[in-house]
DNA sequence: TAAATTTGACCTGA
DNA sequence: TCAGGTCAAATTTA
């Protein structure tokens, strides 16, 4: 998929990616939302996608792993747009939950290729799934949609108030040229991905800048398609971080779908100086 | 043939 | 007025 936006030959990658969290600006529509009339739907709907949690994450494509599959963050995803972007090089691809119609699953994120180093995606996500999505379920993980939403809710409100940072490396999928593997696991390919937790960074959470540029987090990160309030949707990486191992190997098979075995291999790399503030 | 993607048109907000 | 975001018909793909 990514290589549609930017077009050209599949790079062969390997990815790191930064979380970025943003919130409501103070002129946020959200507080009105109850002033407008329901005939207005449309206006009123553009709204409610404005109060969405919404952040911004960065991966790095490399070329030598190469394309293996579909960037898999658990959850599909439908391609519903690309628009150029005034001023940048890249256009930008827009996706939304498979599942909006079906379970009403306002999330949807933007994909976009980085000007200044075009090995980097900034990926925007926005909005907390509400669908079921047995993909990204492991054991122990809320198995519901009720407690799903309250565990992602959860999760989000604690890494606003943290300011935690994930890295995730990935990647299969940035390359997929068709969205629709982009999102949908694989079931014939080995998928490896790569967790590395960091230090948090400066960013600033402000509410006035929701979504930073890619200048503002040079570091690191680098990373996606894991939204900063699934950092343990895959299983055992909450106990991963306490334990604070140098590396950790996960696997993860099977969890994507109940019939399938993605034989998903997780590494996951603990940077010395994370303090692991939750 | 159903589902997903593409892309031009339209809508919204600054 | 214009850039960003979304819609939806046409097209492509599996």
């Amino acid at each position: 998929m990514l290589s549609g936006v930017q077009g050209g030959d599949p790079p062969k990658i390997t990815g790191s990616t930064t979380a970025i969290i943003s919130t409501d600006s103070p002129r946020s529509p959200c507080g009105s939302l109850g002033n407008h009339d329901d005939s207005d739907l449309v206006r009123k709907q553009s709204k409610i996608r404005k109060c969405q949690p919404r952040w911004k994450e960065q991966v790095r494509v490399c070329e030598r792993s190469g394309l293996q599959g579909p960037l898999d963050d658990g959850y599909s995803w439908r391609k519903y747009g690309q628009k150029d972007i005034f001023g940048a090089a890249h256009p930008r691809a827009y996706f939304r939950c498979a599942h909006r119609v079906a379970q009403g699953c306002l999330s949807n994120k933007q994909v976009q290729r980085s000007d200044e180093d075009p090995s980097i995606f900034d990926v925007t996500y926005q909005g907390l799934h509400t669908c079921n999505q047995v993909s990204h379920l492991l054991p122990g993980q809320p198995q519901n949609k009720e407690d799903q939403k309250l565990k992602n809710l959860q999760e989000t409100l604690l890494n606003f108030k943290t300011g935690c940072h994930v890295k995730v490396e990935d990647f299969n999928s940035l390359i997929e040229p068709k969205s629709t593997s982009f999102l949908q696991p694989s079931a014939s390919k080995k998928e490896k991905k790569t967790v590395i937790f960091s230090s948090p960074e400066r960013h600033n959470h402000s509410m006035d800048s929701p979504v930073h540029p890619p200048s503002a987090s040079p570091t690191t990160s680098n990373s996606s398609f894991f939204p900063p309030y699934r950092t343990n949707n895959f299983g055992g990486l909450q106990n991963l971080q306490s334990d604070h191992n140098d590396f950790a190997t996960v696997t993860a098979s099977g969890i994507s779908s109940p019939s399938q075995d993605f034989g998903l291999d997780f590494f996951v790399d603990f940077n010395s100086d994370i303090p692991f503030s939750r």
